[in-house]
DNA sequence: ATAATTATGTGACGTTTATCACAGGTCTGA
DNA sequence: TCAGACCTGTGATAAACGTCACATAATTAT
């Protein structure tokens, strides 16, 4: 739980009051590599703080899987829309690697927040990075070619390159694994 | 007001009390047509919701203009990043139109927030709004290809085809606008 | 250890897209 | 009403990309 309130202190001030008042509403869970956080066509119930490892979003659409985005140590993974709104989810997220998380429950989260307002401010920080990386990502798209996208990641993030392999990366970054495999080598030679 | 109050209580439970507590906070403010909300370099201090008319926000690299997001009636513009980091904003808010906004001034809305959970609530929920639109648009360019992202626009936000030129839609599906108008003429015709 | 699975690289080929150039249409302000 | 600005369409051509096929690592499971 260290990481969790470190995490949570670089976002808002949070006294030993309110992280006591929180503990109910915290859950430790690990997850198997291949093992789902989330199932398509459920609603979203959970915010996963992860603790160690790393997952991905993912829809699986006609047999073909497509990532939408990677979730690394000290981030929050939901789905944002299901979660907010109940409504079902449409994509899935899965373990990468033997995952440990720290599950927020929304109700209790909900109840907790309206007696705590550092909660309720917690939650708004939290939303509010998740959009600030679902913009970010968003961006890259309506700026850049498919090679600038990935010369993006390795100057801003290259954890996602270091951990996430070529074929997973290619639906990520909006290409087929073998045009990411030649931008790559384009890339190292010139 | 009228629209503000109602946009509000779609998202969350609010007293007239806090209707009045949020009064010092808000601004009504018309910009004409091409007028700048916001400029690049500038840190983001409002939360523009649009009353009438619509806005877009576009980055300019090497002179040439990349539309990355619209906003119409009823919905929050910021700059996300910059609003809650304070750094400066990378790209520009322009009015499309002429255009009618209620301003929330940061400072204020903090300070409000803290005294009202209701306030602090109704943060949370214009963020995830947010938050869930970029992420709308973000998992477009994942799954699918430009002539999909168009028939997208068309079911899912007609409202955007009927009020942006083509012109100024291109940048935002990733094409470009003679690619846009020969995918609009196969659609058509096929 | 070895078989099975997964990941990556590469060639060939067709499709899609970007870019440049230019023509005609529409809107707008002086 | 007329000039200038903006918008849309279209042809030609080169570049980028997707798809299929197959070979070769690298990893994983038994």
């Amino acid at each position: 739980m260290d990481n969790l309130l470190k995490y949570i202190r670089s976002l808002t001030s949070f006294s030993d009051g309110s992280w006591e008042l929180l503990q109910p509403v915290l859950t430790k869970k690990e997850f198997k590599k291949n093992e789902l956080l989330l199932r398509q066509g459920q609603v979203c119930n959970s915010l996963f703080y992860i603790d160690n490892g790393y997952c991905k979003s993912y829809y699986e659409i006609d047999g073909v899987v497509k990532n939408t985005g990677f979730f690394f140590e000290n981030e929050i993974a939901t789905n944002i829309n299901s979660f907010g709104n109940g409504q079902k989810s449409e994509f899935n997220i899965v373990a990468c690697e033997p995952l440990t998380t720290i599950i927020f429950n929304k109700d209790k989260l909900f109840k907790t927040a309206q007696q705590a307002n550092e909660i309720e401010t917690l939650g708004r920080n939290c939303i509010r990075l998740f959009a600030t990386k679902q913009e970010e990502f968003s961006t890259l798209f309506k700026l850049y070619s498919a090679q600038e996208r990935l010369e993006y990641l390795e100057t801003k993030h290259p954890e996602i390159l270091q951990r996430v392999s070529l074929s997973q990366l290619a639906s990520f970054l909006g290409v087929a694994r073998e045009t990411l495999s030649r931008i790559r080598k384009r890339r190292v030679l010139g």
